[in-house]
DNA sequence: GCCGTTTTCGGCCCGACTGTTTTCAGTCG
């Protein structure tokens, strides 16, 4: 797809309406290289794909070769999905600390580490290049499609000469699939869609999409009558930023009504598998939905089982196994078969002497050795907020007025509420210059007393930081107003050092009380600016400047995991929702997701303290 | 191939559904 035509596509299906219209806008003016530039700036290097890439094949041809190196084959798929989803270069881990540094990787060992070098260094890799004289297919990309495995892949290969995706659907469309021993019409059938679903993208969906539609499923089921507990699990339930399925937990007597009323939804669009116990559909919105049904007694087993994550929940189980225990959906198992905890999910960790930790915890990166020591953090709720500080009125971009932000601030039930339009720079969101803003200001001052004593209303405007580390309002606006929200619209392809300067010298001018959607990315739109985050949260510790974690859908920024580094350097945070219109504040509980998935505690977030605090504090 | 409250050897999470089979292998989460 050409560029333009890329932005324009992601315009086309942004989820903010303004937002899309600042990106189709900005398609139209740039040149074709610009745009590749600034989608890929921030990309961590092809290495940690590459190499995740081939030990996935490794495993693949393990698996093919030899049914009984089934560890070898786990260790290999573990040790590739350590560095897909790593955050750091493979090679920068290499570079500082040698192959003694990646084996401080979960599931990288001596062995594996050798082969990250070896390949680095020469661009080869022989373990895989000696296998992949065996299997000369595209087993990578086959595996991808629904359905097929490594096993099967290499029939297809030996037996038809298929080696690519293409050869698949080709021998699919001389029905020469059919034919081989093992497969039958369906399972042709089957490999077909495969490669339609595959060939219509596979990337994961927003959380602010996918979770609307999880609910609605879930109170059709309860209205039912059919169910009696209906609950939400998987990564959606952990709150994680995308997913890429739906699993909803259902308890019943009737496995089997349950089970035709949800293939009969007006959502789905077709029945990927269904048993008594586990049904998969494929949504109408592009999703997978999980629906899985336990008996009321082992509930909390199930809840425990289908929240996941999957390490998280291997772990759990190693621990249980150390305990002489069994652990599955169905419940906490002794020797004897006996049922030690079912029922109840915390019941379940507490037998196993852990701690309860909360669904956004469970990811394995550290909880669970704190959840034994019962020392997990009591995180933050979404009723500890008392306020949002990053809101527009149709003043600049937002679709509605003042008083109906402030109302929807007293549904909510805040006490108060932060007003941010956007400054001059931003000329298409008709940004405010100082004339417009004393203008503004004024206004809210008369409104003000209107909601005196229900909602308190926050003078304040989202101030581009320009490409100099200057804010676009005079100082004698920035006085007057009671904090200043600062972020980034523009020069969001700035080279790192130069970035890390320009946000630097920014909270260093004295001016800046919260840093606003810090990263700049949009969550499969966008990459993040390119900056040296632990330099730019050591100068905000320094000059007292708050990071905030926006809540809109798309932005989720900071995310789960900088928040977690940013903690590190002991920083304050404001969790707001970036609101453009009223509704939008409800995005709140997608920002409290994701301070939680940081770890995120009610003391370290602003926006939790009375009235009277937080204006003691931006004093 | 990894890893250590059972360990430098001997373990490594566990179960459901499908299609093509007459008891199970392959795939998936």
């Amino acid at each position: 797809m050409a560029p333009h035509a890329y932005f324009q596509a992601v315009a086309g299906t942004c989820y903010d309406y303004y937002l899309a219209i600042q990106l189709y806008t900005i398609a139209q003016y740039l040149t074709p290289a610009i745009i590749i530039n600034y989608l890929s700036c921030g990309i961590i290097s092809m290495y940690n794909k590459k190499i995740a890439a081939m030990f996935n094949e490794i495993a693949d041809m393990i698996e093919i070769e030899d049914d009984t190196r089934i560890f070898e084959v786990r260790a290999y798929r573990k040790a590739a999905m350590t560095i897909d989803t790593l955050q750091e270069d493979v090679e920068e881990i290499l570079d500082k600390g040698g192959t003694k540094g990646l084996m401080e990787l979960p599931g990288i060992g001596e062995g594996l580490a050798k082969k990250i070098e070896e390949f680095i260094k020469t661009g080869r890799m022989r373990k895989y290049d000696d296998m992949k004289k065996k299997f000369p297919m595209d087993l990578d990309k086959l595996t991808l499609i629904q359905g097929l495995g490594a096993k099967k892949a290499f029939r297809l290969y030996n037996e038809l000469g298929v080696k690519t995706i293409d050869d698949l659907k080709k021998a699919i469309e001389a029905h020469k699939v059919r034919r081989l021993e093992g497969f039958g019409e369906k399972s042709e059938a089957e490999l077909g869609k495969g490669i339609g679903l595959y060939q219509a993208g596979i990337s994961r969906m927003l959380l602010g999409t996918a979770l609307p539609e999880a609910e609605t499923i879930i109170r059709k089921i309860r209205g039912s009558g059919l169910a009696d507990r209906v609950e939400l699990a998987g990564s959606s339930r952990r709150m994680k930023e995308t997913v890429g399925d739906l699993d909803i937990l259902v308890t019943s007597s009737k496995p089997e009504s349950i089970m035709d009323f949800v293939t009969g939804l007006s959502e789905v669009e077709s029945v990927t598998l269904k048993g008594p116990t586990k049904t998969t559909v494929r949504l109408k919105i592009g999703l997978s939905c999980d629906i899985r049904v336990v008996e009321r007694k082992s509930f909390g087993a199930g809840m425990q089982y289908f929240i996941g994550n999957k390490d998280h929940n291997v772990k759990v189980r190693q621990i249980a196994i150390r305990k002489g225990y069994k652990l599955n959906e169905y419940g906490l198992f002794g020797k004897n078969g006996k049922i030690i905890a079912a029922e109840d999910e915390r019941e379940i960790y507490d037998k196993l002497g852990m701690q309860y930790p909360e669904p956004e915890m469970r990811e394995n990166r550290g909880e669970i050795e704190l959840s034994l020591e019962h020392k997990l953090p009591t995180l933050i709720q979404l009723g500890d907020i008392k306020g949002d500080l990053h809101v527009h009125t149709n003043n600049s971009d937002g679709a509605n007025t003042l008083e109906e932000m402030v109302a929807q601030a007293e549904a909510l039930g805040y006490s108060y509420i932060g007003i941010t339009d956007h400054s001059k720079s931003e000329y298409v969101a008709r940004g405010m210059d100082e004339a417009r803003f004393e203008r503004y200001s004024d206004q809210i001052d008369r409104f003000k007393d209107k909601y005196e004593g229900r909602v308190k209303v926050l003078k304040s405007a989202e101030t581009d930081i320009l490409k100099d580390g200057s804010l676009d309002f005079s100082n004698k606006s920035l006085d007057s107003m009671d904090y200043v929200l600062g972020s980034i619209h523009t020069n969001l392809n700035m080279g790192r050092e130069e970035m890390t300067k320009r946000i630097i010298r920014c909270m260093e001018g004295g001016y800046l009380d919260i840093w606003a959607h810090p990263t700049d990315r949009l969550i499969n739109a966008r990459q993040p600016i390119q900056v040296d985050l632990d330099r730019v949260f050591e100068a905000a510790k320094d000059n007292g400047v708050v990071m905030e974690v926006d809540a809109f859908p798309d932005r989720l920024d900071l995310n789960d995991e900088n928040i977690t580094r940013a903690r590190k350097h002991d920083l304050k945070f404001s969790i707001d929702t970036d609101a453009h219109r009223g509704d939008h504040m409800l995005f709140m509980r997608y920002g409290i997701g994701t301070a939680k998935r940081g770890w995120l505690t009610k003391n370290e977030v602003i926006n939790t303290m009375r009235y009277e605090e937080l204006m003691k504090y931006f004093k």
